[in-house]
DNA sequence: ATTCCAATGTTGACACTGGTAACTTTCCGG
DNA sequence: CCGGAAAGTTACCAGTGTCAACATTGGAAT
């Protein structure tokens, strides 16, 4: 046992009770003191752990680009061979774990941690995702099954662009994929991962 | 002169002042009490023409939504008489368009307004910006100059997913598609428009 | 074992926020 | 001219992030 005389380790239970509350109320708000009283700990004792408000915001959004991260992983480790295969199911598996994981999710764009440099292990974590995207881009140029005129970053870039778009806008409520409503526009991720691969396909 | 013994118009001056702010600071956030205090009137005289600060909010975003429909007409028209041409020059405007007014932008998809129907002037207002994308691409489906395997919706959520995506993403500092930062990955929106709008020509 | 210290936690404050109730001022219609 | 509705004010409430001052604890050095 190596620390903690009063909670055990209070800053991943914060973390913890965090993730659990944005999961369960579908939402990345919530306040230092409810996770503090829910953990039955006084209200500053965060303080004792994280700089900031922002800085916990920044360990979960870290946290969070990390799990991205390996849902990307199984899902191109579970596809085909072929880059057009692997890009279905990583984009694929990008706007499910978006829809699955909201509260996280919106987390990971948080206006309070978009200036790059305040936290760079929350910046490296997020440049890690996108770089295994871009590296399946290249692979697939270097192949021959995608279209090779374009660098590859800026390929998965217009792929980042458009699945992350589905899923805020999902999440957002302004489309929907299920059944008919008709006061928001009907989308379906299907059709736009088709229309995307298509595109880059050589 | 209409009304208003003592300020004017508050209700107007009120979302004139958001719109300053939110546009100084290219953030969607402000206090009703900023508000109130840069119009030299007390903090609780908002509540007499808003039932809340979201019913501020949501008229704001539907000021925004009206804006940004008519920057796509704009576009449009200025566009020539093709599909593709018409739909690139409106999704170049809608990046644009969101670059250029981030915290305005922002409001547009502030998670506050998410449920549907309480706002019905929103709602109305949002489903004719996105009816103007869906007309154009139902246009290039009837001339021929687009797919018409798939419903003219569907279509056009992909399309507006992409450009959202890349918007927010931009604004967002995730990526960048200025001089070479190395902490973000480039992006390029007219390389994402190039592929998209190939991807429905025909 | 005793002592000391740094880590951890608590209490109480501060400024700020959104929101409400009760009161006052102003204007307009009868 | 006058009464009532509209518009604005003051005073308050609960909740938030943050900080400083204080208390407690456990382990390390003696």
């Amino acid at each position: 046992m190596k620390s903690a005389f009063h909670h055990g380790d209070l800053a991943d239970g914060l973390l913890q009770a965090a993730s659990s509350l944005i999961a369960e109320r579908a939402s990345s708000e919530f306040s230092l003191r409810e996770l503090a009283l829910s953990l039955g700990v006084s209200h500053a004792a965060a303080y004792r752990h994280f700089r900031d408000k922002r800085a916990l915001l920044g360990e979960l959004a870290t946290r969070g680009f990390i799990a991205l991260d390996e849902a990307l992983a199984t899902a191109a480790n579970g596809a085909g061979p072929t880059a057009p295969e692997r890009l279905t199911a990583m984009t694929l598996a990008y706007i499910d774990f978006a829809c699955a994981n909201a509260g996280a999710y919106r987390i990971l764009f948080h206006p309070d941690l978009c200036e790059r440099g305040d936290f760079p292990a929350l910046t490296q974590a997020a440049m890690a995702a996108f770089a295994r995207l871009e590296q399946e881009v290249a692979a697939g140029q270097a192949t021959g099954s995608l279209k090779a005129e374009l660098p590859a970053a800026i390929i998965a870039s217009a792929l980042w662009s458009a699945v992350h778009g589905y899923a805020t806008l999902f999440l957002d409520r302004q489309i929907d994929h299920d059944g008919a409503a008709g006061d928001r526009p009907p989308a379906d991720k299907t059709v736009l991962i088709k229309l995307l691969i298509d595109s880059v396909r050589r």
